[in-house]
DNA sequence: CGATGCCGTCAAGAAAGCGTCAAAGGTGAC
DNA sequence: GTCACCTTTGACGCTTTCTTGACGGCATCG
């Protein structure tokens, strides 16, 4: 089932969305604020992000900007302010579709439609094999001989940038901007902390790893 | 570069979109009704499709199943009608987007990076041939006979240098500039140190090198 | 014809980066 | 409040890389 997360402090529409979403097959969860919104979408992990803008507590594009560190889910941006200049900074932030209140609900249900149509079936199953271990980026998953493995939220954004760059070198730096932030530029020992862990938990042979390769001096890199 | 086909019979309209999505860096073509847009698109494949909904000759969700049908390239209507019924019917052939005329053009172009944004990011880098090595410097990446070459730091900085300048001769105190930093002036030999790394580790014959040339008392060149 | 740069090569010591272990804050759950 | 888990630090061998010096070959030029 597709896993929507609607995030609105105005109770009526975000009851409204429910109570539409759920007549047509999906998943919801809704949250009222910014932070709660951030904090939900880490547990639920949806397949798509319906997003009021005028949230009390975040500017619109902050949430957008925090949910794209670690996600590729859709974001649709509901807002009051039709002002273009809103839209283009919210698109541009990460947003994938804009629709102004008042709005039609039956365009918005299309839209969402139009917008999971892409990601959902499309038949690239987006499991990722690392030696023994497949590693399922969407639904946050690893497996290896059956078992699941943990990996905590750190671990999972590190690999997910690892992973979205296959065959790539990832520059340190790149690496530490995208996970712990622009404020870091230096802290490699994050990196080497945290590559350890995850090669202790994917690699067969964690000392000589096949697949999660250090580039001495310049990043890391994924080979599939 | 990202190409867009614009299919609308308005050429006040197509003409705009031209220019301003020209100016923006894409690669634009155009087609004045629906049999000619798909004629195009099957043609020049483009990334994205803008199609206006009143065209002469086809329904405008014909000429999205037509597309769709064989293109996953993202669609973005135009249309001056903002019946949300019109708007669903075209959601739902397989658009991915509508905007209703008249639209500010800077949404419009924020819409269009939105729609390229999700696709885009799945590109090849660009390859440098040297003799029988490959150098693809987004990947950081150097192939000689199927084996993965090593570089260290030092020689990538030297090899983008060269590359990044092809037939093009660099002098020995630009070279150092970029690549040390801007004090070191006079260390000509760490260039002769890497250049022969250089050399022994892409050049067929090192001792008679064909691309990594030298120009006595200048500087070095790379010959494609 | 000898002298003088300039380049390519080889061989060390110096320095930096990496993997690893261990342990101190922080945060939320119960 | 306690506990467990995750994150953030610090420190230490070890390997790789960078830096530095020295030597011979080759061409140019006086």
């Amino acid at each position: 089932m597709i896993k929507v997360l609607v995030v609105d402090d105005e109770p009526q529409i975000a009851r409204a969305l429910r109570i539409n979403l759920t007549a047509h097959g999906y998943e919801v969860s809704t949250a009222p604020d910014g932070a709660q919104g951030l904090r939900a979408a880490a547990a639920v992990v949806p397949d798509l992000v319906v997003l009021d803008l005028g949230l009390p507590d975040m500017d619109g594009t902050e949430v957008i900007a925090g949910l794209r560190g670690w996600s590729k889910a859709p974001i649709l941006v509901l807002s009051g302010r039709a002002a273009s200049a809103e839209k283009i900074a919210a698109l541009d932030a990460g947003a994938d579709d804009y629709v102004t209140k008042p709005f039609d609900i039956g365009e918005l249900l299309a839209r969402v439609r139009a917008a999971t149509r892409r990601s959902g079936p499309g038949g690239d199953s987006p499991v990722t094999a690392i030696g023994e271990a497949t590693v399922d980026l969407a639904a946050r998953v690893v497996r290896r001989g059956g078992a699941e493995v943990r990996l905590t939220p750190t671990e999972w954004q590190l690999l997910e940038v690892l992973l979205r760059n296959p065959g790539k070198l990832v520059g340190q730096r790149e690496l530490l901007h995208r996970v712990w932030g622009p404020n870091y530029d230096r802290e490699t020992n994050y990196l080497r902390q945290y590559m350890a862990q995850l090669r202790r938990k994917l690699e067969t042979d964690p000392a000589r790893p096949v697949h999660l390769l250090t580039e001495p001096g310049m990043g890391y890199r994924f080979r599939p």
